[in-house]
DNA sequence: TTAAAATGTAATATATAAATTACATTCAGG
DNA sequence: CCTGAATGTAATTTATATATTACATTTTAA
């Protein structure tokens, strides 16, 4: 599944460690949503965004 | 978890058991994230907005 | 260059989303 | 009323998201 992930991350200057921390999850976690291998769930996905200062539209929004 | 599911799904004039048929998952699904007590994967909330038309922002964003 | 930091990913275990079955409640139309 | 459609929800099972541990590869800075 695709998403912004990557590119938001990098823009807001927090390595895949430090994301997941905010978030609470672990560097994993992240590491296989931004490769577009895991589905995570929305409260992850809203936490994440929470932690970018972005939306989910911004972030996971894909046309079908 | 609050979100404008119900409100989106009468809108388009969908019972729970069309919206569930039309995105592929059983009606309780359905009805239980309506009711917030659901945490759904990004893929089902994906579906369930094609399935009304909407983005992810206007049915699950929520402000923190 | 090379050593450390950052990232990719595999195997297994654990937590939890979603299905299934079932029944109760609410609500609109006759 | 009352009957059927729509909805709420509980118990159990199944599928899968995430954690954990571990190691390999890539990137970056000295």
């Amino acid at each position: 599944m695709r998403n912004n992930l990557k590119v938001a991350r990098i823009q807001a200057n927090l390595t895949q460690q430090q994301l997941a921390e905010k978030v609470g999850v672990t560097r994993q976690t992240i590491s296989l949503i931004e490769k577009g291998k895991y589905n995570p769930t929305l409260k992850l996905c809203l936490e994440i965004c929470y932690a970018l200062n972005k939306t989910l539209d911004e972030i996971f929004w894909v046309e079908k």
